[in-house]
DNA sequence: GGGGTGTGGTAGC
DNA sequence: ATCGCTACCACACCCC
């Protein structure tokens, strides 16, 4: 308890909370956005990326990339450098993001950042105006800022104008083809070597952080590390393309009314060729045919241990294979050239990826960052048209990317992953379920789905090597053998049959783990990685909205003695786990830790023995989640019943309270009635109802619990005492707040300390005039009355519609239908912009995101998704009616 | 037979 | 050096 502390959160880059200047009237909403969304932005706008679409726009040479520009630029105003940028296809970081920024903008720079950056592309403003000027994207290290001059004082101590300029080698780039092979190439160069290192310590660069002692070693950890890039950009993919997916299933399922069912079912299976080295030889054309790896190496040396992530197919003529070590690998092929992981490209990559899916697509599964399964059933009438539309999407994926994808097709997920092995490299394959049996002695146990390392040898002592063998195999057999659900499910497989969908559910869980760099001498010192790594918990679990009423703690323990090469990974470990319920669900770092440290000293390992750690949250509660199932979203009461427009909805008062864990009633379910009338029943009751009552009582009691409460003894108390000890408190607590609360608040549910101030309407309107029917129609707009949503039409009455659907929403997400809604709300924007009623558009959208500032501390994921959903949308509407391609590339 | 906990396997580059 | 993550599933075994 006696390290220092208070330093780990201090770097985390504060994503959040940017305003930009003003980037027209959706600067607003576009600037507030997290960085962490441009890829959905991405996603969601193909008119902004794809190729050849209207005449006027000017050459998009920085697509794909996002640039950040650092300090001043001698050259002209920041913005408008931004502005030239945003215009060329480019995006824009505020502040410099390793995992998203792709490029660097500079004029000069410290030498403490020319030390920090020294990995990264930093290009001096002329590159990107020459880049312009020529109509194409010029090489940056031809513009390197790294290798500048210095132009500030204190440069004396540095070793560098040498180093810098040419050892580097930064400016007299090797040009293509200049790599020699014999040699060990320096495996970085993509980018320019580092300059030398300050002799005295530069206050901004500190030496790298070895391992988990070292406050830093956390963030630098995550940045460097693959696995946690898979993992977190594939769970940020799932939660984007859902709301993609059920849109796509939606428009698809609006065409097939009117138009005959599709014949069968066309699975695509699309993925990626060795992505990681793809895109690395995107920077590196000269060494297309080179054998080529990705791995983490500053130096290529025989006794390397590091992993190569993805090697290309030249390398694997050598033996090379993903996962080797890259010392293996040399000796296997002393050609090998290695090239430094490019986690931004990636993501930039990806993004254009499912740009290109999501057009051709009626149904969207997200698998990876490079991997993705698509239905395009409606756009298949014969068998024959399959292969052609595949090598149509490969086409256009190329086209976007410049990567090769390879996609296999069959009617199933099974038959399209496995279809997918037999078109790789490149290519395309597609199986019906007989081929597929036909084919099945070709096909390895291990490619299989679901049959990893261990099962694999396994069914290897079963003389189970094909899936031919399998197939011999009785379904009993299989059950006994191999559990009852995987018997089941392998049986299945080996038949062609797969029952899987894209279900695309919440997630369940969130956790963080460090199995490597893992060395303390001291308990203290395990406890204060346990602060940070619960710190990082807790951010996660609050950047989805979620609180955790459970916590299991995993440990690593050291086994043997035997290290042999990676100095700092785990090794050879025995793995334990412990768990425990929390008082209450909760996203506090600090309640975490509490309860991680004490779940850690309960096994009492010895300190040195640790060699991995991991924290994961489970039962998930999302604010007002407790509801029980089959209650209905507030759009069910006002919402038009299926199929028809305009109907007027059914009253169904069970889910309006959204029950809670106090107890509060249900209230009787009134008589429907028409929409008209529920709004004004609505009216009657004012807004934030939903707040008022239920969600924010029980929000309130949290809070209180949470400050009385001491968790620590709480904790060490026998669960069933424990479990009285809150429910006593609860009571205690509700009762004086009914005690307390005379007159509730006008509108003003308890919430989170740090949430921002409450405006009574969005930002830059003018003091708004509630009762009030909507502004006009603009003065060349058209006559006759704005469009409506669920008979609303004035802003007011508008406002507060949207109000209590979100909070609804929010208090009912397990039953809330987000496709639909978002979709209704979405066409409404786009059918104001559509009828030229931009004001109440653009009021319509500020009044969102004004909504997404203020309450998205108090939303779960969903809701905010679907919000920002509702405003891409309506930004895309606008953009396309106004033309404008400045106001929204933010 | 309904709940819990702890363990282990798999997937992506 | 070197960056061995993370979500989800299924199971065995325990308790009542």
């Amino acid at each position: 308890m006696t390290a220092p502390k208070r330093r780990a959160g201090e770097l985390k880059d504060d994503r959040g909370n940017y305003q930009p200047p003003d980037f027209g009237n959706f600067g607003m909403y576009m600037g507030q956005k997290k960085q962490k969304l441009r890829e959905q932005d991405d996603l969601r706008a193909p008119a902004l990326t794809s190729p050849g679409g209207s005449g006027s726009v000017p050459p998009q040479i920085f697509h794909g990339m996002t640039l950040h520009i650092n300090g001043y630029c001698d050259e002209m105003p920041l913005q408008e450098l931004k502005a030239l940028i945003l215009k060329h296809g480019g995006q824009y970081d505020h502040y410099f993001n390793k995992s998203t920024t792709t490029h660097m903008v500079a004029s000069n720079l410290t030498p403490a950042k020319k030390h920090e950056f020294r990995h990264f592309k930093v290009a001096t403003p002329r590159w990107v105006l020459d880049s312009i000027a020529q109509g194409k994207l010029l090489p940056w290290h031809q513009y390197s800022a790294l290798t500048m001059a210095p132009s500030v004082s204190g440069q004396a101590l540095l070793v560098p104008t040498v180093h810098g300029a040419t050892s580097s080698g930064s400016i007299h780039h090797p040009p293509p083809g200049h790599a020699s092979p014999q040699q060990p190439t320096p495996s970085v160069p993509a980018q320019p070597p580092v300059p030398a290192r300050p002799l005295a310590p530069a206050p901004a660069s500190r030496p790298a952080a070895k391992d988990a002692k070292d406050p830093e070693f956390l963030q630098q950890y995550y940045q460097n590390s693959r696995l946690h890039f898979l993992s977190t950009w594939k769970a940020e993919l799932q939660a984007m393309t859902r709301p993609i997916h059920e849109e796509l299933q939606r428009k698809a399922q609006e065409r097939a009314a009117n138009a005959p069912p599709p014949p069968f079912k066309v699975i695509m299976h699309v993925d990626m060729d060795c992505f990681f080295v793809s895109v690395a030889l995107l920077s590196r054309p000269d060494l297309v045919d080179k054998p080529v790896g990705v791995a983490h190496a500053e130096k290529m040396n025989a006794d390397g241990s590091s992993e190569i992530a993805s090697c290309n197919y030249v390398a694997r003529g050598f033996g090379v294979r993903n996962g080797m070590f890259t010392g293996q690998a040399r000796k296997l092929c002393p050609q090998l050239v290695l090239l430094p992981y490019d986690f931004a490209a990636y993501r930039a990559t990806t993004a254009q990826l499912y740009n290109v899916l999501r057009e051709f697509a009626a149904g969207l599964h997200a698998v990876s960052c490079d991997e993705a399964y698509i239905d395009v059933s409606p756009r298949i009438t014969d068998p024959s048209d399959i292969l052609p539309l595949a090598h149509a999407i490969r086409t256009e994926i190329r086209a976007r990317t410049q990567c090769a994808a390879s996609i296999g097709c069959g009617e199933n997920m099974l038959l399209a992953r496995l279809a997918t092995a037999r078109a790789k490299p490149d290519g395309a394959a597609a199986w019906t379920r007989d081929e597929f049996v036909q084919a099945l002695p070709e096909i390895k146990i291990r490619d299989v789905p679901g049959v990893g390392h261990h099962l694999a040898r396994k069914l290897a002592e079963m003389k189970v090597v094909t899936a031919a063998d399998l197939a011999k195999v009785s379904k009993a057999k299989l059950q006994a053998e191999l559990g009852a659900k995987l018997g089941e499910t392998l049986y299945g497989y080996c038949r062609g049959i797969d029952e899987r969908d894209f279900g695309h559910k919440p997630r369940q869980t969130v956790s963080a783990e460090v199995n490597y760099g893992i060395r303390f001498d001291t308990q203290d010192q395990a406890h204060e990685f346990m602060r940070q790594l619960t710190r990082e918990v807790a951010q996660r679990l609050h950047s989805v909205g979620a609180k955790a009423a459970h916590m299991t703690l995993k440990i690593m323990k050291r086994a043997t003695d035997a290290d042999p090469r990676k100095h700092l990974g785990h090794g050879i470990c025995d793995t334990f786990s412990k768990s425990q319920t929390l008082a209450r669900a909760t996203d506090q770092a600090d309640a975490l830790a509490t309860v991680a440290c004490a779940l850690l000293d309960a096994f009492a390992f010895a300190p040195a023995d640790l060699r991995g750690i991991g924290i994961s949250c489970t039962r998930l509660v999302y604010p007002g989640d407790t509801v029980e199932k089959g209650s209905r979203t507030l759009f069910d009461f006002v919402r038009p019943t299926k199929g028809k427009k305009e109907e007027k909805g059914k009253l169904d008062g069970k889910g309006g309270g959204g029950g809670d864990a106090v107890g509060r009633r249900e209230e009787p379910a009134p008589p429907p009635r028409p929409a008209a009338q529920v709004q004004e029943a609505a009216r009657a009751k004012g807004p934030f109802r939903f707040d008022e009552s239920a969600s924010s009582t029980s929000e309130q009691v949290d809070e209180i619990m949470a400050q009385e409460l001491d968790l620590s003894v709480l904790n060490e108390l026998p669960q069933d005492i424990r479990r009285e000890v809150i429910q006593d408190k609860r009571r205690e607590i509700e009762s004086r707040l009914r005690r307390g609360r005379q007159q509730p608040p006008a509108r003003a549910p308890a919430r989170r300390a740090p949430s921002p101030p409450r405006r009574p309407a969005p930002a830059n309107s003018t003091a708004r005039s509630p009762p009030q029917p909507a502004a006009a129609p603009p003065a060349d707009g058209p006559p006759g009355q704005p469009p409506a949503l669920l008979n609303c039409r004035a802003l007011p009455d508008v406002r507060r519609l949207l109000s209590q659907w979100l909070e609804h929403s929010a208090a009912n997400v397990s039953t809330t239908d987000f496709a639909t809604d978002g979709a209704m709300v979405g066409d409404y924007v786009e059918r104001l912009v559509d009828a030229k009623y931009f004001d109440i558009a653009q009021r319509v959208m500020q009044y969102l995101s004004y909504l997404l500032q203020a309450r998205k501390d108090a939303w779960p994921a969903p809701v905010a998704g679907m919000v920002h959903a509702v405003l891409d949308r309506g930004a895309a509407a606008v953009q396309r009616a106004v033309g404008e391609e400045a106001v929204l590339v933010l």
